[in-house]
Parts: C-alpha cells; structure tokens; sequence
DNA sequence: GTAGGGTTAG
C-alpha cells in the first residue's frame, strides 16, 4: 500500500466519497486500471464500517475476491461483519472466510478468533468452534481471556456446560465477563443453584458484579423462586452500589413476582426512573404467572393509557389473564389487534390464542386459529387436545392426537394428561389403556401422577373400581391427593361407602386440611342414605375449620368482569341471581338431575 | 477493531 503516491488521483476521489453507492462507482473505474487500488479502495469500505445490511458486507466480500493477497485486517473485519448478523448464512460465510484465510497462510490473531467463535455459536456449530478451540491452543492464542470468554460462550449456547466449566478452571486469566458467562449457562442448563453459589465464590475472590453480572443473577434467584436469596441480591447491589439500569430493574420486576411478592415487584417498578415495554410486559405476565389475572389486566391497561405499544410478549400475557377470566371479549380484541398490525397467530401467541378461545368456551374458534397456523409446535396440539378434551369432545381431541407423529411433533407429558382426559370423559376405557402404555413404551415419557390419576378416573367412572384399586397399588411411585382424589371420586359416582372410608383415610394422611375430601365422602354417605354419616362429615369440618379451597368463577358481560367466590354475596345483583340459580336447579331437577352441586345453598 | 444482560404458551 505504501508504494501508493498519496497524490494518487483515485485516492483524493475516494476521500471525497460519500456513501457505498459513490464508492463502487468508483471501484468500477479502479478496477479496470490497477488492482493494487482495490486493496486500498477495500480498506476505505471497511474504515467507512458500511456494515449495515448484509448486502454491503457480500459486496465487500465481493471484492475482496479480486484482491491478490488480502491482510489479516481485511480479514478481521470482514469475518466481524458477518459475525454481526443473527443469521445463519452470514455465521457460515464467517466460518467460510476464517478457513480460506488460514488456506492462504494468513495466521488468526487474537481478534480474529472471537470473531469466528461468535459465528459458531450464532449457529451454534460446535465441530467448527472446536477446531476454532484446537487452533487456539496451538498458537498459544487461548491464554487471551476474549478467546476464553467466547469459547465459553460457544460451549454454553451449544449446551455443554462440562465444556464451560473446563474452560473456566483451566484459563489463567479470568475477569467479570468469565464468571458471569459461567454463571449465565449454569442458570440457562438449570442449574440455577449452583449458579448462585459460583456468584458467592466469585464475591469471595473480591470480584464486584455489574449490572449484566446483577440481571443474571437475579434470574438465578428468579427461577428459583427463593425470596430470601432474591432480597439478598437486592441488598447486595445496594451495598455495592451497583447502579440501576432498565435491565437491573426489569430483572428485579421479574425476580420478585416469581418469588411471589408482587407488592415489592410494584414498589421497584414504579421507582425506576425509565421502564421500556420489557418492564411492562415483565409486570403483566409476572402477575398472570401468579394468578392475579384482573390485576395484570389493570396494568394492561395502564400501559395503554400512556400509550405505550404492546409486543407479542405483552399479548401473550394478556391472552393468559383473558383465558383464565374467561374474558371473551378483551380475547377477540387482541385477536383483532394482531390482525390490524399484521402479527402472525404462529408460536407463543397462537398458542396462547388458542388456549383463550377454548378456556373462553369458544372452540371452533380456538379450532379455526389452530388450522390457520404456519407451525404448529407440541404447545400448540397440547393446548388443541386439551381443549376439545375440556369441551367434552373426545373423539376430535384423540383425532387431532393422532396427528402429531405424522406432522413430526413429538407428545409430551402435558399432552398426554390432555389425551387421557379426553378417553376418561368419553369413557374410552381400552384406548385409555393403550395410550397410557404407549407413553412410556413408544414415548419414552416417565406417567405422573397425574396420569395415574387419569387412568383411575378413567376405571373409576366406567365403574371398573377394583381395577382402580389394583392400579393404584402397583404405582411405582407414591399415590398422591389427585390419585385418591380420583379414586374417592369414583366411589361416590358408584357408591362405594367402605372403599371411600379406606380412601378418605388416605387422603386425611396426605392432606389433612384440605375440604375436598370430607365433601366428596359426605357426598356418598348421602347417597348411600346415610344421612347421619354424611351430617357427622360436615359438622368435623366446621369443626377442624378445615381451609377452604375457595371456589371461584368469573363471567364477562359489556366488558365488565364479575367475579364470584363460593358463599361470597357481595354482588349488586346476588338476590337476581341467586333467584335464576333456583329456577335452573329446580329445572334440572325436573329433567332427572340430582347433583348436589348444582342444588341450591 | 475482540467477550457477558431482562419479559412469553399447553
């Protein structure tokens, strides 16, 4: 380059370019003329960072095919340029270039290798990142704590935590970004707890976090649920005066709503001083994860008095509040919305989308936006077959179950409650039995105990009590509430007093202070006439002051949510209602209904 | 010119 004149005609040109477009108009001219220019005019492309878009970066590359013997610097920056796209194509064209540079002798420096390593682990490549890694070694490069932090990272993103940790303990140099890469992949392989005590260790070595080092950790305390250990955290950044930024205190939001304590998620929310629509989204679904629907829906709405726009992530949330308020209405308005502003009802909001149509009683709808999805995932047929189990369509459900290996989607646990459900309310006895077999022999997938307390519910109901019984007995493991429950259940469908005595017995020793038991057995004691027994079972209740798993229901009607919980009369129109609730049980009576629940208090 | 951050479903 230095055997250029600096008077060079095309040089002075080429300082006075303006944008890429200037600047190929004149490398069509330089090229015809001296290709030693092209180097030159390549390193103008690469100092002016024109970057933006991939289309400039393969137009650089472009050039640099017609440059004799492109510098490691040209190197250097090309690869970072396509390592700068989230994308796959872009990864692999790093990848590409790293090895046509090593072909034309060129040694990697320490730039150069974090460069490549952050394209393989954008795609997540792990046998090129190891080479990356070998290479490392042999030019002594790997002592170069960049190269350290980015093959942990590539090692993390690829899931091999051994790998991670290895790197760590074997690297002489390590700073913040080290322990705060080792502690992000234990918290994202589930590792939460050993994530904290790597932080503590790190503290040890007076090592003092930042906020990305804070938003980790937090995180950590997050899906640990651990309060305590949340507040610590908190108590820590006080003392160290770790500065808030908008991820610190979305992360806190996020912390303290699942560990539970939404009054202090609120007080943190509304002292920072700038949110972003992530904090907003981080309250909503924090609240709704903790089944404080209406409340999550009031923020919903405060968000949009300010007129803050929501995102998928805010959608999602919000169609989780609407599916468990059974809000139809708010439901087909986000519906809407999304179609106004061209969101697609695929991944996390169509599936979200579906289970609020179905949890709102409208099926086909729920039905219509299942079929009209691009992708579906096992979340999707999870929430479908659930659905149309829940609305008493069996035949669809295991129709649509049926589906799922021809489409590729593997079934998992929470499908397969959701299948058996289905055969349980049909009364499908045989193919209940075949599903249950399959999940273990053909799935791979450990029954629960809730798909125990399937299948009883499923011989219980058919009246196959014994069989119930003997199920139950050879569980390998323990029997728990729901599995007695199910099989109280059936006693009192058929009228089993002696077996529902064994049952309750059972159940009083697993939980003692829950009133569902005590209900169910005075229910066939009843039925069985035995009116004294069933008196004895309510007055114990009152007497235990048993806690009372509060029965709750909610109807939407003009955009106004009423709530109601068992005993409760605190609604304007309790007595109308209360009157209507007669007449209809009265009603069912007349048409051979005798269900205690639906008889008036 | 190099590395580490928060929120979503059945």
């Amino acid at each position: 380059m230095s055997s250029i004149p600096q008077n060079s005609p095309s040089l002075s040109c080429l300082e006075l370019c303006k944008s890429t477009r200037e600047m190929k108009q004149l490398q069509a001219l330089t090229m015809k003329t001296r290709p030693i220019q092209i180097q030159l005019l390549y390193s103008k492309i690469m100092s002016a960072g024109d970057f933006s878009s991939p289309e400039s970066l393969s137009y650089a590359r472009s050039i640099v095919k017609h440059v004799e013997s492109p510098d490691i610097v040209i190197y250097n920056a090309l690869i970072k340029g396509f390592s700068g796209f989230n994308e796959k194509s872009s990864s692999f064209e790093a990848m590409a270039l790293f090895k046509e540079m090593m072909m034309k002798g060129l040694v990697p420096d320490t730039y150069t290798l974090p460069y490549v390593l952050k394209a393989c682990a954008q795609c997540q490549s792990l046998s090129h990142g190891e080479q990356v890694h070998g290479h490392s070694i042999k030019t002594g490069l790997s002592s170069s704590v960049y190269i350290v932090n980015t093959l942990m990272r590539l090692y993390a993103v690829c899931g091999i935590i051994v790998s991670v940790r290895k790197v760590f303990d074997y690297s002489s140099h390590r700073d913040l970004v080290s322990w705060t890469t080792l502690i992000q992949a234990l918290v994202k392989m589930g590792h939460a707890r050993e994530a904290i005590n790597v932080f503590f260790q790190m503290c040890r070595e007076n090592l003092i976090a930042d906020q990305r080092t804070m938003v980790i950790v937090l995180s950590a305390c997050a899906r640990l649920g651990d309060l305590s250990l949340g507040t610590q955290i908190h108590r820590y950044m006080h003392d160290n005066i770790v500065d808030y930024d908008v991820f610190v205190g979305n992360a806190l939001v996020d912390m303290y709503l699942k560990c539970g304590h939404a009054t202090s998620a609120r007080k943190v929310f509304g002292e920072m001083p700038v949110r972003n629509v992530v904090s907003w989204n981080s309250l909503i679904s924090g609240l709704a994860q903790q089944g404080q629907f209406k409340e999550a829906l009031d923020v919903f709405y405060d968000m949009q008095t300010i007129g803050l726009k929501p995102d998928s992530f805010t959608l999602v949330a919000v169609l989780n509040a609407c599916a468990n308020l059974g809000i139809l209405e708010l439901g087909k308005w986000i519906h809407a919305y999304m179609d106004k502003n061209h969101i697609p009802s695929d991944g996390f909001i169509g599936n979200a989308l579906v289970d609020m149509y179905s949890k709102c009683g409208s099926i086909e709808e729920a039905f219509k936006v299942f079929q009209g999805m691009k992708c579906r995932d096992v979340y999707s047929y999870t929430a479908m077959i659930v659905g149309l189990a829940m609305h008493g369509e069996a035949e669809r459900a295991l129709q649509i179950f049926s589906l799922m290996p021809q489409a590729g989607v593997k079934p998992d646990e929470v499908t397969f409650v959701g299948v058996l459900s289905a055969c349980s309310h049909a009364g499908l006895v045989e193919e209940g039995r075949q599903h249950f077999q399959d999940m273990s022999k053909v799935y791979n997938l450990k029954p629960q105990t809730e798909h125990y307390g399937c299948m009883v519910d499923l011989l219980g109901r058919a009246g196959l009590i014994r069989e119930a019984e003997e199920f139950i007995l050879q569980m390998p493991i323990e029997p728990d509430a729901f599995v007695w429950g199910a099989l109280l259940g059936a006693c009192r469908i058929h009228t089993k007093v002696e077996l529902g005595e064994t049952v309750m017995g059972k159940l009083m020793d697993i939980e003692p202070g829950r009133d569902g038991a005590y209900i169910l057995m005075s229910n066939i004691y009843s039925s069985a006439n035995r009116w004294k027994d069933a008196l004895k079972m309510r007055k114990i209740m009152k007497e235990r002051n048993l806690k009372k798993t509060p029965g709750c229901s909610s109807i939407e009607v003009d955009g106004i949510v009423h709530e109601f919980q068992k005993g409760d009369n605190s609604h304007p129109r309790n007595i109308e209602i209360r009157m209507l609730l007669e007449q209809m049980a009265l009603q069912l009576h007349n048409y051979g209904h005798f269900d205690s629940t639906v008889l008036p208090v």
